[in-house]
DNA sequence: ATAATTCCGACCAATTCACTCAGGATTAGA
DNA sequence: TCTAATCCTGAGTGAATTGGTCGGAATTAT
């Protein structure tokens, strides 16, 4: 589980296409310029994501992007992964490399546990989890200001 | 909190240094050859140690590197944010280019609180609760064989 | 003196990131 | 049928990072 900024702009990506999936198949160029991410790394991004079967395309005028299945179904760590494409996680791939006094043994532990650790956390935050946030900020705003808002 | 081999290497390093600390100094060819880690590479890593102020260096023939404090004080997240530097966390510093509508901000949100959890998450794993792993794997492994090497 | 070390700085190949560019394929609408 | 919008593909690029290598200087025990 890879974590860099092409797997937030492919989550911000995700949750604004959620944001907007009423308005049937939304063109690249739009998030392009609602989430001020360059079209054609975006065109990257969305292609490993249909590869993964994450998002459908349809082609040609009035085309673009849906998302592919429920949004209770789609984690952060799916969409995170769907563009890493390679969580080698330790490249120590099982038993292997750990030699001798097992002290890398230890450390490879303590690696891929964490990295389980990141997993189930990416994997209980849903798409719909965060629209529903987005929403309840949203709303919330307009009444009383969140916490997180009120030092800016 | 970045998270690459680097700041393995490092652990694993320093997890070596804990476990010979009572022969005094430990040179890094030793460190080197029992991890199998280039030794200009290891010359770096301890460099950086070194400046954070997480090892103690003798020079000369028979110098080496100590440990510079408790081991039950220096937790893995010390090691890895020493040899890291700059845990720029999400380059979006404050609520800079977080703009309009929010959403980059709902995103920033989750990958903060990501980050937080990895950061308690290895904050709370000490020098001293690895090598008291490491002991009870090897102690263990005389009398029963742990399930982890039943494959190996 | 000599050998063992830490230190230091330069350099390097490979990879990744974030992005650009050029163009081809597909399709709705005029 | 033409055109514009859009997806799709692949190639290339500058900057940064990783994981080193190399050469040599400074320090110190023997």
């Amino acid at each position: 589980m890879k974590l860099t900024t092409k797997g937030r702009y492919a989550v911000t990506a995700m949750l604004d296409l959620a944001l907007h999936q009423d308005q049937g198949p939304i063109a690249l160029t739009d998030i392009a310029a609602r989430q001020d991410i360059s079209l054609s790394y975006l065109e990257q991004l969305f292609g490993r994501l249909r590869r993964q079967g994450l998002v459908n395309s349809i082609r040609g005028a009035h085309g673009g992007y849906t998302i592919a299945a429920e949004l209770s179904t789609i984690s952060v760590a799916d969409v995170v992964a769907a563009v890493n494409e390679s969580l080698d996680t330790t490249r120590c791939g099982g038993a292997q490399n750990c030699h001798g006094p097992h002290q890398q043994c230890l450390t490879h532990d303590l690696w891929t546990d964490l990295g389980e650790h990141i997993q189930r956390y990416l994997q209980d935050i849903s798409l719909a989890g965060l629209v529903a946030d987005h929403h309840a900020a949203r709303s919330a705003g307009s009444t009383v200001i969140p916490l997180e808002m009120r030092r800016a």
